[in-house]
DNA sequence: TCTTCTCGCAACTATTGGTTGCGTATGACT
DNA sequence: AGTCATACGCAACCAATAGTTGCGAGAAGA
């Protein structure tokens, strides 16, 4: 349904730098290296670094502007990345369900 | 409403392999590092090593048996992580719905 | 022009995911 | 009992990455 999982689109959210990074550029609607790593305990070179792999993965788009570098988050590939983790939720769920549902029987069968 | 969110959780299941080795845990009901290692492309002492992290954040529960030591999945631990992904996705969702919304309005205000 | 700010590059460190090799202990077989 | 096989744990080593600091360059503003 969502297709293959991607390996990187997962550990670029892995990180919770990146996952925070995130966050900001979703609530302060974009920002710029400078002006996020005011908001986070690392540094701004830290910061640039995420913002590259970010980059990569297509989860934000850097564009220059004058001496800035405005980034802001990529909404469709987000929204991909959100449907990877819900779906792995429920693959998950749906195991522990099946286990469950799996033990009782046992001990069902033992009590009779 | 899901408490907060735990980093170690998710760098445990943000890394590729141990997501493999959960699955793995969850469809064979068990399994040792050796067993493990076998369905999977990397080393016995690799699998030993997430096996460790994994334990260390309760996702997994190690018992030695004789010469072996066998993992089992915990099932509420896992239920939290499922939780926590979900609760994850849903905040982005629902910032991005809101970021969509806003668009939208400014949109409407330009054309009119 | 001169200053200031922001960025990008380079060097260096610590952590981590991976490998191989080896010693040890437990289970199995004759 | 004695031997062989197997599973584990530990240590050393390598590559990638998340972090740091320092510095040089280019754009904005006084």
């Amino acid at each position: 349904m969502t297709g293959p999982i991607d390996d990187e689109l997962w550990s670029a959210v892995g990180d919770p730098t990146r996952r925070r990074i995130l966050d900001l550029l979703l609530a302060g609607g974009g920002g710029t290296a400078t002006t996020l790593s005011e908001r986070l305990p690392v540094s701004r070179q830290a910061v640039a670094k995420h913002l590259g792999v970010l980059d990569r993965v297509g989860l934000v788009h850097g564009t220059p502007s004058g001496r800035e570098r405005r980034y802001d988050v990529d909404e469709t590939q987000l929204a991909r990345a959100v449907a990877q983790l819900t779906s792995v939720g429920a693959t998950w769920d749906a195991r522990l369900g099946r286990i469950k549902r799996i033990s009782e029987e046992i001990q069902r069968r033992r009590q009779s």
